[in-house]
RNA sequence: GGAGGGGUAGCGUAAUUGGUAACGCAGUGGUCUUGAAAACCACCGCCUUCGGGCUUGCAGGUUCGAGUCCUGUCCCCUCCGCCA
């Protein structure tokens, strides 16, 4: 949520600030029911003093023990009043509250301009794309013929856009887990382990709704939804809470991810890249406002090292305006090379959220002493999305014979196993 | 799922028949001190257009006035049942 009050200073501004991210929106409906909410607010706070004050009265005289008929007659109307203004301002709050959710975050002025894709900014490149002396598979059917990957049972055990692994791709994707894991706990963040169904408010509190409802699965009969990402639990730890702790706070979580994938229809329809479920271990953290750009820096090497590591050719873009997030002022996406589509392929993403989260789940830190609380800055990351991290160790490590060799990094986390 | 009990400031506790949220501890700032402790003073829920308004889990209702009465709902505890 964008801040009511530079709303209200200055609206054509943020407007043109929005255009950045090709939405068009409309601030002077804002500024109006914001106008017409604070003049209705003022006269209920007044009437209130006065209805206070008469109470107290009518308290006083009977405690002497004299009437106080008329008093309250009188106050009654006061009453009514407050009642008929309330009743008044309800719809207007409630379309404000409506509006100003669906209102973008705005992107930081280094945000580069552009509208798709092919506009996003290359920062830098890791890595020699492989060249093969053979004919190469994609990961599906490397995985099929493995054995390791069964799309088709798992067709009939849940349906499209699910996947089963087998023996050694579940342990491999157990050991991308753990490894994504010490990374993160190495570079201080705190592991947890959160509950991967959540209510309405935490949706709400980080962006998802109202604008993607249509992308999240509902428990129906228990109202939960199922986490798009470890970023719900994890930045809604806070909600509606003053941090006293130092800042900042920095976690990390293994969880699976759900996704109706709504609008994705017949693409990416075949192997890992596109599920309706799928691991991923999520950095999070929670910053004072004047740190969170270098926080951002720091937390996309945090998610490129995995990356290096793993020795995965990648390349990291900042998103331009029009292919940014919702709730976004600066994203980057760290893209690894996918040698069945030719091209590097989003594997992670990083992104500065600004007080935006803050301002919706009312997340706020004080420093010792200061009188005033602030916003803080919310920031988030895929340490890796795992599904995507297997397609590309499959590809990029294939083997003419059919095999696949393991990244060094991850043979300890498999009892030292090279190849599969 | 059923029955009972409970939710008041970070923690622990108050609040006559409904009368407008109190106290202790912790914390912050200050006085004093070489420094610290103790003692003392102030602050010690949120917002504010600085008039004031709001705040007893949340949302409503009754009332001049609700922590207190009524309805709904969420969460916690105990017991029973079921369950990995």
């Amino acid at each position: 949520m964008l801040d009511i009050r530079r709303i209200r200073q200055e609206p054509e501004h943020i407007a043109k600030l929005l255009l950045k991210k090709h939405v068009v929106v409309d601030l002077d409906v804002v500024k109006q029911l914001d106008a017409k909410k604070r003049e209705i607010t003022l006269q209920i706070e007044r009437l209130k003093a006065q209805r206070n004050q008469a109470s107290e009265s009518v308290s006083q005289r009977k405690k002497r023990g004299e009437d106080a008929s008329d008093l309250i007659a009188d106050t009654r109307l006061v009453g009514e009043q407050i009642k008929e203004l309330e009743a008044s301002l309800a719809p207007i709050d409630e379309e404000l509250r409506q509006f100003l959710l669906t209102v973008p975050n705005i992107p930081l002025p280094q945000v580069p301009e552009g509208e798709t894709a092919d506009d996003n900014v290359e920062i830098h490149k890791f890595g020699e794309v492989p060249a093969f002396s053979f004919s190469t598979k994609a990961h599906w059917e490397i995985g099929e013929q493995l054995g390791i990957i069964d799309f088709e049972r798992a067709r009939k055990v849940s349906g499209s856009r699910f996947n089963i692994l087998a023996g050694m791709g579940a342990r491999l994707n157990r050991a991308l887990i753990s490894f994504m894991l010490d990374h993160a706990r190495e570079r201080g963040y705190q592991e947890m382990a959160t509950p991967y169904l959540v209510n309405e408010t935490s949706m709400f509190g980080t962006g998802q709704f109202p604008k993607f409802v249509e992308d999240a699965f509902h428990v129906v009969p228990h109202d939960y939804y199922l986490i798009p990402t470890a970023e719900v639990p994890l930045t809604n730890l806070y909600r509606d809470e003053i941090i006293t702790a130092e800042l900042p706070l920095k976690f990390t979580a293994y969880t699976a991810s759900f996704r109706a994938e709504a609008g994705a229809a017949g693409r990416d329809t075949r192997g890992l890249i596109r599920q309706h479920q799928f691991d991923k271990v999520e950095l999070v953290r929670i910053e004072q406002p004047e740190h969170s750009l270098t926080a951002l820096e720091e937390m996309l090497s945090d998610a490129e090292s995995l990356l290096e590591e793993m020795e995965l050719p990648y390349r990291t873009v900042m998103l331009c305006g029009g292919d940014m997030g919702f709730g976004q002022a600066l994203t980057y996406d760290i893209e690894v090379w996918m040698p069945s589509y030719g091209k590097y392929v989003e594997i992670s993403s990083v992104s500065n959220m600004t007080d935006f989260q803050a301002r919706r789940a009312n997340i706020r830190y004080r420093t010792t002493g200061a009188k005033k609380t602030e916003l803080v800055h919310t920031l988030n990351g895929s340490a890796l999305a795992v599904g995507r991290t297997i397609a590309a160790i499959l590809e990029n490590y294939q083997l003419q014979n059919g095999h696949v060799r393991i990244p060094d990094v991850i043979r300890p986390y498999l009892g030292g196993t090279d190849q599969i």
